[in-house]
DNA sequence: ATTGGGATATTAGGAATTCTGATATGCTGC
DNA sequence: GCAGCATATCAGAATTCCTAATATCCCAAT
């Protein structure tokens, strides 16, 4: 009797080799987290093989694992794009995609709910993190593809677009006298090209400041700035309508360059369409 | 949220393509014939499509369920050459081979023990028909391959090896008188090859002969000759132990060549495997 | 036309599978 | 050692799928 595996295990297995969690991936998959762990059960037992270690930080694919994943993506990749061009209906299939927060408010919208309206059977996982973080990601194939921005873009770098970034606060002006002699500003994690940016504008200008608050979280750094507690460094298209832009009372930003990077997996139909539909909607947004 | 498609369902479907019954089907999926049904009815209501044209005497594929084949088949095609790959188990997967009965007797026991013993995971669904009905089932793609004969070979056969064409009879020694003036034989339908050799055969003798007897049954030739009603033609390596060759008595059948003969899809790895397999061991059987 | 046989369709009920929710257990870092 | 987070386990519930019986349909032979 011939076993066949169930695809909706598959699924559920790419999902936790690539988050690396079982709660993360029930979460996704829409079950609860016992039902993950059986399904992965089930699906080891199949195999009879292990394909994660566990513990108590969450799980790990064994070597078997590992080897499992291109398989089960294959797999996978083969039936999608089966039911792409079988019916009718638009591309057929998931993909992850990594992406800056500030460029998620930028640009998300738009790009995802395009790309929605002609594919509507994608499912696309959006991940939420600095440019460094993406770039491991994708290199460890944890994600299909990312918006990164670089400084120094090399040759085989396709630069979407440029982004200015700005400085931000409350008031339409800035009062350097105000906040005494040194400047506090907002910025993102200190590993960040925002952050480094900000700093070294700062140091060439001469100008004393202090790191208020240092985070990854958008969200935190638009409170502060609403506040007027520091003044913030943000993606100019990101920035919220009741904040001013006071590039005028500072140093000069650099302007930071946007680009896909994918990950070096074969590249899916719904992969390789999504990048260029970012490649040719970007430039234009 | 993302569909997926049940493998199973899409074996079912293909094994129903393939056969244009339902009910056949449901023999070979081990399902009752109303399992298979449903099964069909699912797989259409996921596609919103109809896959068959169903009628009192069977169902037929229509433009498509034609065209959905060849996705299944590709799909199944990449999830057991997975599972072949990832559990090194062997060869994985299904294959419909069609084969004469007389070969069927004679090399098939020796070519299914040593192929099931290496490969036991794969599933082999054997076809006995005669050769001419063979071919229309390689051309039509309802079976992946069969062994076949010919009596004369094109420049592109390759002849795997030549069979011997015996009369037979319950006795060791044939008189003629025995018969009267026409001796009766008892032969395969009077399309196939051994039917149109043995007639041959005669004509060119000059020996008065009818036919008491014409059928595909090889099971009803064996219970004719052992009778002694009339004289058979087998092939020589399908003659059971109990029956007497009596070519010493009659006039001399032709060889016959026997080769694979392939449906023009592209080959699995499961098809490859067993093909190459028949051609290393039948040339010494 | 009628009818018989072979084929698919339709049910209802039950079997098997799979999920949920609650809870147990186990790491890890503090 | 404990808090917090992550996976494992288990029983019952929900769902899915199959079986068995039967209905229905079509074709062909009478």
């Amino acid at each position: 009797m011939l076993q066949t595996l169930d695809l909706r295990l598959l699924r559920t297995f790419v999902c936790a080799a690539r988050s690396r969690s079982l709660s993360a991936t029930a979460i996704q998959v829409l079950r609860t987290q016992s039902a993950v762990t059986m399904q992965i059960q089930r699906l080891e037992e199949v195999l009879e093989q292990k394909l994660f270690h566990r513990s108590g930080s969450g799980i790990r694919a064994t070597e078997a694992g590992e080897r499992f994943l291109i398989y089960a993506e294959r797999i996978l990749k083969s039936h999608d794009e089966a039911i792409s061009e079988f019916t009718n209906k638009g591309l057929y299939g998931s993909l992850s995609f990594g992406c800056p927060e500030d460029y998620l408010i930028a640009f998300g919208p738009s790009l995802l709910q395009s790309f929605g309206a002609i594919h509507s059977a994608v499912d696309i996982t959006v991940v939420a993190a600095p440019t460094v973080e993406l770039r491991r990601l994708v290199q460890q194939r944890q994600i299909d593809l990312a918006l990164i921005s670089t400084s120094h873009p090399t040759e085989a770098d396709e630069i979407l677009r440029q982004e200015k970034l700005v400085w931000v606060g409350n008031k339409p002006k800035l009062a350097l006298e105000e906040y005494g002699d040194t400047l506090p500003l907002a910025l993102s994690a200190s590993n960040t090209m925002d952050h480094k940016a900000a700093c070294d504008a700062m140091d060439r200008a001469g100008i004393n400041y202090r790191i208020s608050f240092a985070s990854n979280s958008l969200g935190g750094l638009i409170a502060i700035a609403r506040s007027g507690l520091a003044v913030c460094v943000f993606t100019q298209k990101a920035v919220p309508p009741d904040l001013y832009i006071l590039d005028r009372y500072l140093p000069r930003l650099p302007h930071i360059g946007v680009l896909v990077d994918y990950s070096d997996t074969e590249r899916s139909a719904v992969v390789k369409t999504f990048g260029e539909h970012i490649r040719n909607l970007l430039p234009s947004l």
